[in-house]
DNA sequence: CATTATCCCTATCGTTTTAGTATGAATTAA
DNA sequence: TTAATTCATACTAAAACGATAGGGATAATG
């Protein structure tokens, strides 16, 4: 089963759409909501992340709209998962009152954050694999096999 | 930083406890969370994951405790990662009222575990390269470097 | 055989994160 | 000038996370 926090999967799916679309002509974030049932408002969030990463453009006022800033085959799925992963209001870390476990947790800490960093490290190698070319041509395979299903 | 769940970096330590002590004296919840830094009715419940992943065994009654069911190094960190993963009280997932979007949301389903699956196998990968032993060993050079630390 | 130490089971609780809604200002094509 | 759109910010409900709480089951020990 897909795991990804949903705001991935619609970031992604988002990204999608506007790869299928002529890079000349925006496309409104309602318009991506409504074809992918995405709450429209939440879409909107996601869109402004995925501008500050640079992977979309956008366009103001009426007739204005979001569009690829490159071209499919040179993002990569890390480039999405990155840009909306830590986007999460920081709660400007408390260095508050050291509370006596601080100092018997650091060992632990040095010990398995080396190891989170291979983990993180093969993660991105899979995602680093995979672009948003490769992953347009299978969303189209699955949308004409599911289409097929209906004339069995 | 070390971003695995706190539950997964306690049971890690609590393993590495046992590891370093006597196979034929079992341990007690109580000095394991004393000598990391735990809540001692936290780490029980972690230990009975263990338990049940038959990562450790244990002996009720006084003078009772825990011990490793196994030699540290047949123990890879998948094992332990995974003992204390979905552990979690399951919600019981509602198949409730069909709302329209769940057709729309099969394609991208489909399409994103695929890729999750291939994350998650990567991870594996790494967490099966390492074992309890090779663990302890870093915690030990670990432990005394901090101890020198104080003697500057 | 009573006491005590320990594991074991389940429920509850406070905080943080996630997922989503709400309100409205700024911008721009028509 | 109006309508359509992005942009910014605040708020909210529900889930997950990190514990804490109470008490039952089991077994060594005196």
């Amino acid at each position: 089963m897909n795991k990804f926090p949903i705001k991935v999967t619609y970031g992604i799916m988002a990204t999608i759409e506007l790869a299928k679309q002529d890079r000349s002509i925006p496309l409104q974030a309602k318009i991506i909501a409504q074809r992918q049932g995405i709450p429209s408002r939440f879409i909107e969030q996601i869109l402004q992340h995925l501008k500050q990463a640079g992977i979309i453009r956008s366009l103001r006022g009426a007739q204005g709209g979001y569009t690829l800033a490159q071209h499919p085959g040179q993002i990569s799925l890390a480039d999405l998962v990155n840009s909306m992963n830590g986007w999460a209001t920081e709660p400007l870390l408390q260095h508050g009152p050291t509370n006596g476990h601080s100092e018997s947790r650091q060992v632990p800490n040095v010990l398995l954050s080396n190891i989170w960093q291979q983990v993180q490290e093969a993660e991105q190698a899979v995602l680093r694999g995979i672009s948003l070319q490769k992953l347009v041509e299978q969303y189209e395979t699955l949308e004409t096999q599911r289409c097929l299903m209906y004339h069995i």
